[in-house]
DNA sequence: CCAACGATGGTCT
DNA sequence: GACCATCGTTGGC
């Protein structure tokens, strides 16, 4: 009873955001992904780091596309893949560091109606459970890059629970495809890929 | 069930 | 001109 309308206002602080990427990207899971009336709990996350990850976009250095990479903490980086579907990452570490946590997967929790409409599926663990299916799910494109995500249109929600959180290598990447930098919750049937 | 493949266009060399 | 942090479809079992 209590709490679930009060949680639901409560977005995390700006501290959160400043905590190290891997941190940042645990502590992700189980908050909730809040654009205008769409909710999503999220469910999975992958850390992309400066020094030794290859598969990091800021690896290389500055270019346009990944300069939302070398700002604060705390914004988007939303870039276009495969020509088709845009990605969502969650900006971390110290600024210039190029440093981002890519969010791959929600379980829906309002506005499930618009996701079904968008996503043209009724299926709810289609809606969301792969990083490109959650962007079209909830509206976001290239609009949504390098925004602030503290009183923006996009927001991250509380929430007190802490859930049991497994690993495993990236998906999709050729370079860095060994570095354990994958995180979802255990069991959830949101997630996008369960083997691995 | 699952492996293979094509769509599609921005980005960087 | 090659690559790509993906997805839906197809065709096999």
């Amino acid at each position: 009873m209590d709490t679930e309308a009060a949680v639901k206002k409560v977005q995390v602080t700006k501290r959160f955001f400043n905590q190290p990427t891997i941190a940042l990207a645990r502590a992700l899971l189980g908050k909730y992904l809040v654009c205008g009336k769409l909710r999503g709990k999220i469910v999975e996350t992958e850390a992309y780091l400066y020094r030794d990850d290859p598969g990091c976009h800021a690896s290389r250095g500055l270019t346009p596309r990944n300069a939302p990479m070398f700002g604060s903490a705390g914004r988007t980086y939303v870039y276009l893949i495969y020509g088709m579907y845009h990605c969502l990452n969650i900006v971390s570490g110290k600024e210039g560091d190029g440093e981002a946590v890519l969010i791959r997967a929600l379980e829906p929790v309002e506005g499930i109606e618009l996701m079904q409409k968008r996503r043209k599926t009724k299926k709810l663990e289609n809606l969301c459970n792969g990083p490109g299916k959650l962007t079209q799910a909830f509206g976001i494109n290239k609009k949504y890059n390098n925004l602030a995500l503290l009183d923006g249109k996009l927001q991250i929600h509380d929430s007190r629970k802490k859930p049991e959180i497994q690993t495993s290598r990236r998906i999709g990447l050729s370079a860095g495809k060994e570095l354990e930098l994958r995180f979802f919750i255990k069991g959830n049937r949101f997630v996008s890929k369960l083997d691995l």
